[in-house]
DNA sequence: TCAATCCGTATC
DNA sequence: ATACGGATTGAC
């Protein structure tokens, strides 16, 4: 045989291989299989059907993954479901290869992440990423182990405490699917609530989703729920677990071994069974927000998971996001919420140190430019032997604008977006639609001056701890962070966010340059600036028991007065009524678009927007640029709608690079 | 008149 | 991405 006929011969061989393996027949039953795909492009965002070979009937279930052909090339999905028949006009391909006969996707999750894609304009293959892990193969073979029932209906409690607690309760036994905001008392006893609302909804046999934003937040939770109904009731899922280990435990949550879940984001699109009850937990914490396109909010998922199944939801902090203040205003939420004598007893008694507080005589406390009532309180506090928080804020926030008069935030006269000055102009103009902003007034004061304020000149532990001698100092914050201190005389001094517990309080909380968090160049300074401190005071001790926080700030600031009264619900009115008046969110509904400036020319030339729609921009934002949409929250879906078809259009042309479509971002400056 | 090539569009 | 169809172009 010559070289060529031998070449002839094996390509022909090869041919007759796949001709016979070309020779298949469809599944008996059920033959279609409508698939998710793991594709990148907007427009092709929607369900393909594929038909069943006989062989993978078995291997081919809704929620599994398969491997199938698009236009020539293997690409990775969901079986949605079999089914008789399609509605495609053509020829149907055979599926490929049936990865994983485990149902991973169930239909609960894939109609709510089709929900999600669809609210934030992007495609339900990058919800997908989010909501279900990558597949480990040996993990797969493993058995998952059941977890420990509980039957023990919880006790209320430290509910009782609040009115409206006990009902909320009893209609999550009944399965009454219940909507609260619950505003936590002070003191360290919010983790055992939780423990218990989880509780009574596993007694009635129904499944729970608790998310809290960090590990430390889950750590307290799970230390709760440990005491509550064992460690065998419920699995924590976080991403520090790693693959591995993190696919087991999906699996126990998806096969229905296990019925509650503890996590962090991700954990709200966990594939509970019959889920009755969804809490999460400081939902004004931003690490809630995705960073990963479509960019969900764990809040807004939570919404909509509740909303859809019907389960309870409990959204729980000890501030009030105006979020969540949106939600109760609209009736569609109810409140829980401690009445004032039950607030006056577990609260610290809050005092304000005015922005003209006389400083401290003492020569070390006044290098630490320490106020002399805080200083007084602090040593009030070591010398009956109890610690002391200290926060501080972080170095490097964004410099802001802010009238010379008053420091109210310097907004723009006619989107109200924040001002900058850019390198090299004497004249501030808005980030957001680049209008330059020459002569203005400030609508607090009428002041008519600008400056940048300075923010973010943490004091250091040091400093803080020459005032104190012989006192014990120690830091939490950045990458070394203490989720606990024990009792007993210490100074510990720690950034927003980073606060440790201390076991049976501190004597004493100092919230100092309070003014530095409520003047950041960003929208939700405030809102954050109110959280951190409600957040760092609930571990003082109540102020019966001596518990004293010092915050130093301008004592007319309406967010300070919120915290000298405990009133986290008027906060978070006042909020959302100044966010409806300027027109931010949640009192609208904003869509932020960055990419390159032909980019985002030539989405806002093609998008259909609804006709209540404001175009903010582009104004460069970084190297690229930025656009803002805003539309009343009732057209939400509307713009959601016009900017995916918008984003499918260009990327069905493959006209330039796709833009990043936010809405209502965490981080909005 | 026919084939090579280009462009736009669908992809099951 | 790649494949396909229809239109366009260029050589005979």
């Amino acid at each position: 045989m010559s070289e060529g006929t031998e070449q002839l011969a094996l390509v022909g061989a090869a041919r007759q291989r796949k001709s016979r393996a070309r020779v298949r027949a469809p599944a008996s039953s059920r033959p279609v299989a409508t698939v998710a795909l793991d594709v990148p492009l907007s427009h092709l965002d929607r369900c393909f059907d594929y038909l069943v070979p006989a062989h993978l009937d078995d291997t081919v279930v809704p929620g599994g993954r398969v491997r199938v052909r698009l236009s020539g090339r293997l690409v990775d999905g969901f079986v949605l479901a079999r089914g008789e028949e399609t509605e495609h006009e053509g020829k149907l391909a055979y599926v490929d290869r049936a990865v994983s006969a485990e149902p991973v996707l169930t239909p609960e999750v894939a109609a709510l992440a089709r929900d999600v894609a669809d609210r934030q304009a992007g495609t339900l293959a990058d919800v997908l990423r989010l909501a279900v892990p990558p597949r480990h193969a040996a993990v797969e073979r493993e058995a998952s182990t059941p977890a420990a029932d509980v039957s023990a209906p919880a006790d209320a409690g430290s509910w009782s405490r609040y009115p409206t607690g006990p009902s909320f309760l009893d209609a999550v036994h009944r399965g009454a699917g219940p909507r609260a905001v619950w505003t936590a008392l002070p003191g360290a006893t919010w983790p055992a609530e939780v423990a218990v609302a989880v509780q009574t909804a596993l007694a009635a046999g129904r499944g729970v989703i608790v998310v809290a934003p960090d590990a430390r937040d889950v750590a307290q939770i799970d230390s709760a729920l440990a005491a509550a109904v064992g460690t065998s009731a419920y699995v924590v899922l976080q991403a520090e677990l790693g693959p591995a280990e993190r696919y087991r435990r999906f699996l126990a949550v998806s096969r229905g071994a296990v019925r509650a879940v503890v996590g962090t984001r991700a954990a709200v699109f966990a594939p509970v069974h019959d889920l009755g009850l969804v809490i999460l937990w400081d939902s004004g914490d931003d690490s809630l927000a995705e960073p990963r396109a479509p960019y969900p909010h764990a809040r807004d998922v939570a919404v909509v998971r509740a909303h859809r199944s019907g389960a309870a939801l409990l959204l729980g902090d000890l501030a009030r996001t105006p979020e969540e203040q949106a939600l109760l205003a609209s009736g569609w939420a109810h409140a829980i919420e401690a009445d004032r004598a039950t607030v006056r007893a577990c609260a610290p008694r809050v005092e304000v140190a005015g922005d003209d507080a006389e400083v401290a005589r003492d020569p070390a406390a006044r290098t630490a430019r320490l106020p002399s009532l805080a200083w007084r309180r602090a040593k009030d506090a070591l010398a009956a032997e109890l610690p002391v928080l200290v926060q501080v804020p972080r170095r490097g926030y964004l410099p802001a604008l802010a009238c010379t008069q008053c420091r109210a935030r310097a907004a723009c006269p006619h989107c109200a977006g924040p001002l900058a000055l850019a390198s090299g102009h004497a004249i501030a103009a808005c980030r957001w639609c680049g209008r330059p902003a020459g002569d203005r007034t400030c609508t607090s004061c009428g002041g008519r001056s600008l400056r940048a304020v300075a923010v973010g000149a943490m004091r250091t532990a040091e400093e803080l701890g020459r005032a104190f001698p012989g006192v014990p100092v120690r830091t939490s914050g950045g990458d070394k962070v203490l989720s606990a201190v024990p009792a007993g005389r210490a100074l510990v001094v720690a950034t927003p966010g980073a606060e440790p517990v201390a076991s049976g309080g501190y004597g004493a909380v100092l919230l100092l340059d309070g003014w530095a968090l409520l003047t950041r160049a960003d929208l939700r300074a405030t809102e954050d600036a109110l959280r951190r401190w409600f957040a760092a005071a609930s571990l003082a001790r109540s102020a019966g028991d001596g518990g004293r926080v010092v915050i130093v700030a301008s004592s007319d600031a309406v967010p300070v007065q919120a915290l000298a009264r405990w009133a986290p619900q008027r906060a978070a009115q006042w909020e959302l009524d100044d966010r409806a008046a300027v027109g931010f969110p949640p009192a609208v509904r904003l869509a932020e678009l960055t990419g390159t400036a032909p980019d985002l020319t030539d989405l806002l030339a093609t998008v259909q927007l609804p006709r209540t729609a404001e175009v903010l921009g582009p104004a460069p934002f970084g190297d690229i640029e930025r656009a803002m949409v805003r539309v009343p929250r009732a057209d939400s879906a509307d713009l959601a709608v016009a900017l995916k078809a918008a984003q499918g259009a260009r990327s069905a042309r493959h006209d330039g690079a796709a833009v990043r479509v936010r809405f209502d971002p965490a981080d909005l400056a």
